[in-house]
DNA sequence: TCTCAAGAGTTACAGTCTATAACAGTTGCG
DNA sequence: CGCAACTGTTATAGACTGTAACTCTTGAGA
């Protein structure tokens, strides 16, 4: 289990049975939540009976890790993939925003797993802390076209800390935005701002909070979006 | 079990024993979060064992779902005891958005549990859907006092259509917003538009997603509600 | 081509937890 | 003061995680 040979029919074979384990973990996961996956049911479905399982994946814990990690990923992707219309840097950032939601409303069950923490006191593997920021990666540059208005200074004011003290964030971000330094903490402004506002209107539709009210996320997530740009004045 | 008499001495002890036993699971669900949370453990600390929880709570569910009632609340009772800086709506509503954030950073496996949905297609009952709204209550005589911003024209027809297809919640604004029905669907836009909000930053900075970037909570939360209170023209 | 170690899978089992059943002692209401 | 409701007990079924010990297969290298 701890190094394995990377090529091979053999690591091919296991790499294909991953998947499946995890394809049928995510099923159970969309029909009943975290608490609905058992290893024992999943091993069962592929044919194979119980401990087998723990050949491919340590514990239900290390099943779990790596379906987060894949949904970042595939959140990243999905992200990365939106459509820009090229028309400036306001509807640009509408298109990420409702990309994004999109790839949350489509597989609640996977944006839950992103969404909370199992357990308090845990923190995200520095992997995965990397796939959680490619998410936020295309923002940056949006960001960085516009001008923080006032009432965001103090946390420009944070973010140039955080950039000075955090060499990878300040290479992560840096890396995005062509330009000066005070360019630099907007743009990280800007994301991490758009980033609890994602949070909010995404995290209590998938939660299931607005039933009732119609058709809202969207709706309520391009208003706030606006707002946002509006703080930017964005074009 | 169906219906037991609220008075004498038998209810009282059988309350304060719900009482001592949702105290445990409390710690438990401080120190593990939710999958920590077992009645035989329980059962064990308060010195009696195993099935004789049943008595008491249905299921581990029914556990959960009287600390998910208690939490929210608690959470109202934390945002209605916000002290009233009596210097206008912005400050009043910096003051209350500053309660829940206190309320909930201050224990934050008690948000978590009202954070995200155990199970998907779970709906909660009417009764903790009532103690939810008390939560928001307070910040409905706030927006009344603005002016939604025209970017929010969108939200406040769908609020309108709200409104008028459910009588609950046309009543429970009402009651708080003493003038007419614009004042209405304004007031009930701001208090979902910063329902999202507080969910957005408490929620990531509950869930550890802060940690590394400083004290960034506080700010954060200040400004997006200064953003909020901007888009609502408060004075 | 042949060997053997690594890998994949099996059954058996220990331990934890939820939940029910059957039963016994206790108490307070009428 | 008696009985019905309430509180608690042990026994037990059943699901699940994770480990141990063992067998069979296979592919990499001499």
């Amino acid at each position: 289990m701890a190094e394995a040979r990377t090529t091979g029919p053999r690591a091919r074979y296991r790499e294909q049975t991953r998947a499946e384990i995890k394809d049928a973990a995510l099923r159970q996961l969309a029909e009943g939540g975290t608490a609905a996956l058992a290893l024992v049911k999943i091993a069962k479905e592929l044919g194979m009976s119980g401990p087998a399982l723990y050949r491919y994946f340590a514990s239900r814990d290390d099943l779990l890790g790596a379906l987060i990690s894949d949904a970042y990923e595939d959140a990243a992707a999905a992200v990365a993939a939106a459509p820009d219309p090229g028309t400036g840097p306001r509807a640009r950032l509408h298109a990420l925003a409702t990309a994004y939601r999109g790839w949350a409303v489509a597989q609640p069950h996977r944006y839950l797993l992103i969404q909370g923490t199992p357990t308090p006191g845990y923190t995200a593997p520095p992997e995965t802390l990397a796939s959680a920021r490619a998410v936020l990666t295309p923002f940056l540059p949006v960001f960085a076209t516009g001008t923080p208005a006032p009432a965001t200074a103090p946390v420009v004011a944070q973010m140039r800390a955080w950039l000075a003290a955090d060499a990878a964030v300040a290479a992560w971000v840096k890396a995005s935005t062509p330009d000066g330094p005070e360019a630099v903490a907007g743009a990280l402004t800007g994301t991490v701002l758009v980033w609890s506002t994602l949070h909010g209107t995404i995290g209590l539709e998938v939660s299931g909070h607005y039933t009732g009210m119609g058709h809202t996320g969207d709706t309520l997530l391009t208003t706030q979006i606006e707002l946002l740009a509006d703080a930017f004045a964005l074009g």
